[in-house]
DNA sequence: CACGCTTTTAGACAAAGTCTAGTCGTTTAC
DNA sequence: GTAAACGACTAGACTTTGTCTAAAAGCGTG
């Protein structure tokens, strides 16, 4: 799990290395979904994902859109970051990280992990243990 | 803008004192959604308010519970919580506070405002002003 | 009462996402 | 080599949340 998290290109040997480090069998489909996410750090809809791979040549169906998403976020290739009431945000970036979100024109950004940092969590409900932390700022367009 | 916000249960005309002082004119619909929501401190889907009036005797559609709660989220009676990717929760509690999300059963909790503060801000994107900080934690349930 | 304005409504519609059942491809078993 | 078994992919139906439209109802004012 120690593996250097992708921050630039990578060829189609290291995105499909990098999906079986993450107990992924790397097919046709989950790697040119795969190229899509990790060009860079970005935040693409599953929307997204879909219409910029079959610009494509490969058509790839939205069920395996779906169904590779799910499974990526779900071994933690990608981070589901929700923010939009009608659409989840898929996150290459896997890092520690805080968002800022422009409520005016949808655009997510990231916030420098060392920029913002809850030094501590309360204490959690009964029964239950810590999941993860989003914070997300909500901006304004000013002008 | 300085009214005392509802902790408790409220008169029907304590309610429609409520809306008048966030600009929204009582009407018999709104009434019956606003006496529910603040009833008591509570997150509520549309779905929920939805189903909730309509025991009642009166019926109210669709459509006038989304316009009413859209509305009540644009005065500022009620909070909209964007935590769970299939639904918005209408939070009748808008008082600076943030939220435990148990992602197992859906729960959604909130955390005392002292317990979790964000000291400052980091810098806003060139361009933008704050408009909300939310802070989500997220939990499993454990055993 | 007649007018204009706001609110409510039924039901059509849209968008995001899931599900089903069949197909395709790749191993494994013989 | 062939067949079974298994995983992955797919088209398209379906579900759910929410919005929109156009008409009706309510309401205040003259
Ligand atoms: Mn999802
Ligand atoms: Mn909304
Ligand atoms: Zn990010
Ligand atoms: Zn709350």
């Amino acid at each position: 799990m120690m593996d250097k998290e992708p921050t630039s290109w990578m060829s189609d040997a290291e995105i499909s290395a990098h999906l079986r480090a993450h107990d992924v069998t790397p097919t046709q489909q989950r790697v040119d979904i795969a190229r899509i996410l990790f060009a860079r750090p970005q935040h693409l809809s599953a929307d997204q994902v879909l219409s910029i791979v079959n610009q494509e040549t490969q058509l790839v169906s939205k069920a395996t859109i779906y169904n590779t998403l799910n499974l990526f976020a779900r071994k933690g290739l990608v981070r589901e970051v929700i923010v939009d009431p009608s659409k989840v945000f898929y996150d290459s970036n896997v890092s520690d990280h805080h968002h800022f979100y422009n409520v005016d024109s949808g655009e997510l950004m990231d916030i420098d992990s060392q920029a913002l940092k809850l030094d501590q969590l309360p204490t959690l409900p009964e029964g239950t243990e810590a999941d993860g932390v989003d914070i997300i700022i909500r901006v304004r367009s000013r002008g």
